[in-house]
DNA sequence: ACACTTTTTTAGAATGGTTATAAACTAGAC
DNA sequence: GTCTAGTTTATAACCATTCTAAAAAAGTGT
């Protein structure tokens, strides 16, 4: 199995919860964007045993904590991550409420020309809400 | 009072609480971010009578639907609003907690390259997120 | 295989920001 | 003043997320 050694090398133990919440989010053919709700649905439709809620959240942050998992700031009651760790954008559809991607060849350089003393730059994502 | 006739066209009744409401965000030497938990103490600070809560939640939507407030796209378990509506952009720092004002100037000039068919851009919002 | 420790899973309870409810109140129109 | 639609309010309800503590599983050593 593939993913047991990137959960070993990442300080989690390879448990089967973990394993099965790998190949749905990281077998899938594309990038995609979930909320735990989203995923929790993806996992009872794919698998046929089911993994408590519990243990989804603890799994999903644990991923965001070691960087296979990015959160994206979006102003909704629930949080949206992204299975695409890349440095990228996102559309958000305000009448589809759907994110889309968008590279980092999609919008120009930026230059944050502002500096504040003794903090550095950790990121840099651009949300550009559409309508109709 | 100089905020009667900004509710009164928008459509809002000018009420003792959504004035008094109008005077802790707008009088304000400068532009803040806030969370309705911050508004609520700065009202019962400010203000020697009790806005309830309830009321607080509805003028703030109702002041960002008008454009009077601008929701600022974060995660976390509070919404942010803003008071500064002009077109600009935030540092985060993620320590400290604090939103601090990117003026657009602050940003090189953002080109979206990618379009969706069907819809235009209303806003692009850009989020600097800053460690130590 | 077994004993032992640490991590993980789990169901359910608790938390807390936000929204809904419905009754009392108020602003504006006539 | 009367009337009506809009607003405020306390409180309940909602619901995404986190906490709890007990059971299960994983890793380690023998
Ligand atoms: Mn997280
Ligand atoms: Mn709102
Ligand atoms: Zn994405
Ligand atoms: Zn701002």
């Amino acid at each position: 199995m593939k993913y047991i050694e990137k959960l070993r090398n990442s300080g989690l133990r390879p448990t089967k919860q973990r394993l099965q919440i790998c190949e749905v989010l990281f077998d899938a053919e594309k990038t995609f964007h979930f909320t735990i709700n989203d995923l929790a649905n993806k996992i009872k439709k794919q698998l046929n045993n089911k993994i408590s809620l519990a243990t989804i959240y603890n799994t999903v942050h644990a991923f965001e904590k070691k960087g296979y998992l990015k959160q994206i700031p979006i102003n909704s009651n629930q949080t949206y991550f992204d299975t695409n760790i890349s440095d990228h954008h996102h559309f958000y559809d305000l009448k589809e409420e759907k994110l889309i991607d968008l590279e980092n060849s999609d919008v120009g350089p930026i230059n944050i020309l502002k500096k504040i003393e003794g903090k550095k730059i950790k990121s840099v994502e651009v949300l550009v809400k559409l309508e109709d």
